[in-house]
DNA sequence: CGATGCGGGTGCA
DNA sequence: TGCACCCGCATCG
């Protein structure tokens, strides 16, 4: 009844700004996974997804000049240029590297279901700039709070992504421009080596052609296969 | 290799 | 002041 609302009023009445946080927090949150739309939760201070400021949405670090409270700002998905869909009919919804360097790299390799271009999406879902989330450790909680609501698909989860660096990594082992291949070539073609050049098929150059335009010429080993 | 934090520094209201 | 963001440095898995 009115009871209950104002308890929850009592509750989210702090902004994570405040001088000073609530100490006889009512209800400790269960983590979540993809908190939205202006949101606050209070967490455990032993609550290790919060104890590391995770969020399945693509969350950076964001300088907000106060060391009191941990600031990030959303990056976003990245989607397929050519809006290509799997067989199962799902969209290309990859997870933004959150390293800048990474994230350029990633945006030069191709879609993994149809090998088009890649498109990062970013947010705007606060005010026109990306949503962000603010974390604050006060006692024996962690305090949450998010401004702006994501204007876009949610992306892999962090454990989703880390899954096809693995496959990917995996299946550029087997490529012949991988450098493991390469060295063994060479070893191969040592003077003293047996001659089995001829072993190696050049079948699998589909690798490189797959990278896009602006990375011609980089070194970077990657794969553009196809998974799932 | 990257995820994650930190903080100096810049450009704008 | 508040906010967005670039950049390098360092840690860690």
């Amino acid at each position: 009844q009115e009871d209950s609302v104002a308890q929850h009023e009592e509750m989210t009445s702090w902004d994570i700004n405040d001088t000073r946080l609530p100490q006889d927090v009512r209800q400790i949150d269960w983590f979540q996974e993809w908190p939205d739309s202006y949101v606050k939760h209070v967490y455990s201070s032993e609550d290790k997804n919060a104890q590391r400021h995770h969020s399945s949405w693509a969350m950076r670090n964001t300088n907000n000049h106060n060391s009191r409270i941990l600031k990030k700002s959303c990056l976003g998905v990245v989607v397929c240029g050519n809006d290509c869909s799997t067989l199962d009919g799902r969209k290309i919804y990859l997870r933004p590297a959150i390293c800048d360097k990474a994230r350029q790299k990633q945006q030069r390799k191709c879609c993994p279901n149809c090998n088009g271009p890649l498109q990062l999406l970013s947010c705007r879902g606060h005010g026109g700039y990306p949503v962000t989330n603010f974390w604050r450790h006060e006692g024996q909680f962690i305090f949450f709070q998010s401004k702006g609501a994501h204007d876009h698909p949610r992306p892999e989860t962090k454990l989703e992504a880390e899954a096809r660096r693995s496959i990917q990594k995996a299946q550029t082992a087997f490529s012949p421009s991988s450098p493991r291949l390469k060295r063994i070539r060479e070893i191969e073609s040592l003077p003293g080596a047996t001659q089995t050049q001829e072993a190696l098929p050049l079948l699998l150059s589909k690798t490189d052609a797959c990278l896009q335009p602006a990375n011609v010429g980089g070194r970077l080993g990657n794969s553009c296969r196809e998974l799932t």
